[in-house]
DNA sequence: GCTCTGCCAAGAGGA
């Protein structure tokens, strides 16, 4: 049986005589059932005796195939020779953690601040794995390497290198393979799968392994490697995978290692053993050392969050024997522990850090850590939960029936499936997605891209056909791994100028107005235009402030107060200055308004005839991102990384403007880009991590937000709730300028926002803006309700909240909307908000005009906007707690906004009862 | 009890 639970006690290390001689042996209590049992006592015989070292009360334990034994009338348990001892097993480690962990645990450390660089010897090694992919699935070599050399032009061309000799080196490496492939027993026998996506419950482990033949794992390395036995850590990493194919029932006794550089061309000048492949064989022993090293590793993660120190545990590098002058990390090794002064084996150099950047780093070291483990919680709903619980969660499709599977261009798989009617989901096109034959961990799960997805139809694009069953979301990690990263290059490599100011020790600077070029708004030229932007003071000292600053500029931009219209007139005035400029936002959608404003007023043709040389092949902008990212208008821009080395890269380096969300700024590419000015909106939804990936690429940067708005979406609650942007305009106001007129609510409409959000500050632009009314879509008022009138209404519906849906009120704001349909408002200009995504579903059954949730409904608005509220009774919750969500939800209409709720339920809060004395007035 | 977007993953090198 296994017994798992948290650990309630440690005992001594034991050592006693049994009929096998001696044996050590360790005691662990723990409180059985996940804590709800009562303590047990639980005997590690041998080596796992190491694993409890590790141990600390706390710690989640787990023990398969234990027995029970009496001792001293007490029942307890022991380990077997079947047992696997599995600390934290909720910690999903991920197999290329360990093997850097077994080569030394501050190797694994550092990779996590340091991600992985771009590099060359990176570079052709992906493109050598794929290449064996190909030749897996029966591609021509010759074909298969041109094809995958080109796909990786935009990385060879940054690190200098030319189209022939990267594609000599791959044909060199794959030539091996394909040599070993050929000679190997092609029998029916000799099934072959690539990229086999691994997760394992009961060890904590993921991965992805190369491939798998006859079911053992087959890892592939780039390098030589001319002993006779694999190196080491290649050996455990194809042994993790082992490991979790073992708890699949797989069983494999072996693993293989192909070092594609072991060519017959080195014959002459070494011995050694040449062969590219050396097989090992997967001992229980050999998968009984990995399970401990994964233990080892995962207790180190706990206590970089448990330990009561006041800073979180790190690996110094004495937890293994490596030699540190054999370690071609020294150096990073050391300068990081200098920095941060951490303990180190290397050594330190360098400098520390003032303690307030440290500090710093730590706080958000451990809040992005904490933020892995809600991730790793979501991972853990793949296996915990039913496919039922799935779908009703919205994190599934569930019932698919596959319809067909078929091969498209690149090698990769379509795969088509019916889904039942009704079924609704968090889902969406473009998203990466697991998709499975019905059970995505132990079943068969590969990772896709929803292509499409219907009312009764899902397709997906995988590199390996499966039976389409199920869809689930699948979590990633990556937001976290590049935050770190972010984390890491902002307080070790940021400047000291631009740290003095994120750490309040200098404030922002700014040129004088004189000082700008002549011939700028302002300047003393005898040319220069009176201002950026004519008729809008604030909006034109938000231009200005961006365009003089020396270190940042904050530009606060309540509700329709033309944010996106600013942000375009600064682009431009930044690149007429001669500046290179990193657009960026957290969300596509976000990157490509701005970009369509920009484009709106006409920039490319701007750039043509201000910077004739200068435009680049896309006319002065480049969109970096996924295709399915960027959307459509904005294709003709974007960055296509296929192609010859040089002139990819010259595009990247050239464009005037580049943009991308934070999380592509965070990448290894735009890693190697430099700017003088990065410029973020939607800055208040974003971390302090996630907003350095941006601004750690460029000298200046401006942010633009609304921290009166949605706050960033993480799952833990520490720091990362607080933006940067939030941070910064509350330290140095004076660097801040806040867009106060809006063009988009009438006066009505505004009025509860201003004051409550903005001191009253916020006003319409125009009398037009602040009279308009429902009469302006030619609708006769006196045919509706009067609570449906006047600018701003209240409906109670008298509902009763039952999850997070109110049925009757959901009837009530369709028959709402029908009624302003019926009276004359085009469905178009008519939308539905509610805070919850199952009430969004209730009220869509019930009418065709737009619903969504109000996260989703941030940026946009309408002329008509009704408001579902859902709650009755009280108004207990997070989603009602966050007054900003409910800020955003008021402020989408333009003509009328029309409130449904529970009218005592909203008087119970002052704050909503504030709201409904506004709405009935 | 909730809302939400990102984005796949991948590494050579030696005593």
């Amino acid at each position: 049986m296994n017994v798992r639970g948290p650990i309630v006690s440690v005992g001594e290390a034991r050592t006693v005589s049994t009929s096998y001689g001696e044996r050590d042996l360790r005691e662990v209590r723990v409180r059985p059932d996940r804590g709800a049992g009562e303590p047990v006592d639980v005997t590690l015989w041998g080596k796992w005796t190491e694993t409890a070292e590790h141990a600390e009360t706390g710690m989640e334990l787990l023990v398969t195939e234990a027995e029970a034994d009496e001792y001293r009338g007490e029942t307890g348990y022991a380990t077997t020779d079947e047992s696997w001892v599995v600390l934290q097993p909720d910690f999903l480690v991920d197999v290329t953690g360990i093997r850097s962990w077994v080569q030394c645990p501050r190797m694994y450390y550092l990779n996590k601040l340091s991600g992985i660089p771009l590099n060359y010897p990176v570079v052709k090694g992906t493109v050598v794995h794929e290449v064996f992919g190909d030749l897996l699935r029966g591609m021509e070599l010759e074909e298969s390497v041109e094809d995958r050399v080109a796909d990786a032009g935009l990385e060879l061309g940054l690190l200098g290198y030319e189209t022939e000799e990267v594609e000599d080196e791959v044909r060199r490496n794959a030539a091996a393979v394909e040599g070993w492939l050929a000679q190997g027993t092609l029998s029916d026998d000799d099934t072959w799968r690539s990229e086999f996506t691994l997760i394992s419950p009961t060890f904590g482990l993921k991965g992805r392994a190369d491939a798998l033949r006859r079911g053992t794992p087959v890892e592939l390395k780039t390098g030589k490697n001319t002993k006779r036995e694999p190196r080491f850590h290649d050996k455990v990493q194809a042994a993790c995978y082992a490991l979790m194919l073992d708890e699949r029932g797989v069983d494999p006794d072996i693993g293989t290692l192909l070092y594609t550089k072991n060519t017959a061309l080195d014959r002459n000048e070494e011995s050694g053993d040449l062969a590219p492949a050396k097989e090992f064989t997967v001992g229980r022993g050999f998968l009984e050392f990995v399970v401990r090293e994964r233990n080892a590793l995962a207790a180190m993660e706990w206590r970089a969050l448990n330990d009561p120190g006041e800073r979180p545990t790190v690996p110094t590098g004495y937890e293994a024997d490596a030699t540190c002058s054999y370690c071609f990390e020294q150096d990073a090794c050391m300068v990081v522990s200098g920095r941060l002064d951490q303990e180190s084996k290397a050594g330190q150099i360098g400098t520390a850090v003032p303690d307030a950047e440290r500090d710093y780093f730590d706080r958000f070291y451990v809040a992005l850590e904490e933020e892995r483990r809600e991730t790793h919680a979501e991972y853990r709903k793949l296996w915990e939960q039913t496919p039922e619980e799935r779908a009703a969660d919205d994190r599934a499709l569930i019932d698919l029936e596959p319809v067909a599977q078929t091969e498209i261009a690149d090698r990769r798989w379509e795969l088509r499936a019916r889904k039942p009617d009704d079924a609704v989901s968090k889902l969406r096109e473009g998203d990466v997605a697991l998709a499975s034959d019905g059970d995505p961990v132990s079943g068969h799960g590969e990772l896709g891209r929803i292509t499409e997805l219907g009312s009764d139809v899902v397709v997906v694009e995988t590199d390996e056909p499966v039976e389409l069953r199920r869809l689930d979301v699948y979590p990633s990690e990556i937001s976290v791994d590049r935050s770190l990263t972010a984390l890491h290059d902002a307080v070790l490599k940021g400047s000291e100028s631009r740290k003095d100011v994120l750490f309040g020790r200098r404030e922002p600077e700014f040129r004088e107005p004189a000082d700008r070029p002549a011939g700028s708004p302002g300047s003393d030229g005898p040319d220069a235009p009176d201002a950026y932007i004519d008729n809008n003071e604030a909006q034109n000292e938000a231009v200005e402030l961006a365009v003089d600053a020396e270190d940042c500029a904050l530009i606060h931009g309540p509700p329709g107060t033309g944010k996106t219209y600013t942000i375009a007139r600064t682009i431009r005035a930044l690149v007429a200055e001669g500046n290179r400029v990193l657009l960026s936002a957290f969300t596509n959608r976000a990157v490509d308004n701005a970009l369509e404003a920009l484009r709106d007023q006409g920039f490319e043709e701007w750039v043509a005839s201000a910077r004739p040389d200068g435009a680049g092949e896309t006319g002065g902008i480049l969109r970096v991102g996924t295709e399915t990212g960027v959307r459509e208008d904005m294709q003709d821009v974007r960055l296509v990384q296929r192609g010859d080395p040089n002139a990819k890269a010259a595009e990247l380096r050239d464009a005037p403007v580049v943009a991308a969300t934070t999380a592509t700024c965070g990448s290894r590419v735009m890693r190697e880009c430099d700017f003088d000015v990065a410029l973020v909106d939607e800055a208040s939804q974003l971390t302090e991590p996630g907003t350095h990936a941006a601004v750690n690429l460029a000298d200046r940067f401006v942010l633009v937000g609304d921290h009166e708005q949605l706050p960033p979406v993480v799952r833990a609650e520490n720091d990362l709730r607080t933006s940067l942007f939030q941070r910064l305009i509350e330290t140095y106001p004076d660097a801040s300028v806040m867009l106060d007129r809006q063009y988009r609510m009438s006066q009505r409409i505004q009025a509860f926002a201003s004051a409550e959000f903005y001191d009253g500050a916020l006003r319409p632009a125009t009398p037009e803006v602040a009279g308009q009314t429902l009469a302006d879509l030619g609708v006769d008022p006196d045919g509706l309700a009067p609570e449906l009138t006047g600018g701003v209404g209240f409906v109670d519906p008298d509902g009763e909240r039952d999850g997070n849906r109110n049925v009757r009120e959901a009837e009530r704001v369709a028959a709402i909307v029908e009624a302003y349909v019926a009276a004359g408002v085009d469905p178009d200009d008519v939308g539905v908000i509610a805070p919850f995504r199952a009430q969004v579903a209730e009220i869509g059954r019930r009418t065709d005009v737009t619903v969504d949730t109000v996260d989703r409904f941030q940026g946009s608005s309408k002329a008509v906007i009704v408001v579902s509220l859902v709650a009755t009774g009280d108004l207990d919750g997070p989603i009602f707690e966050d007054h900003r969500r409910v800020n955003v939800a008021l402020t989408r209409a333009k003509k009328q906004l029309t409130i449904v709720g529970d009218a005592d339920a909203l008087g119970s809060d002052p704050f909503y009862a504030r709201m409904l004395d506004w709405a009935r007035r």
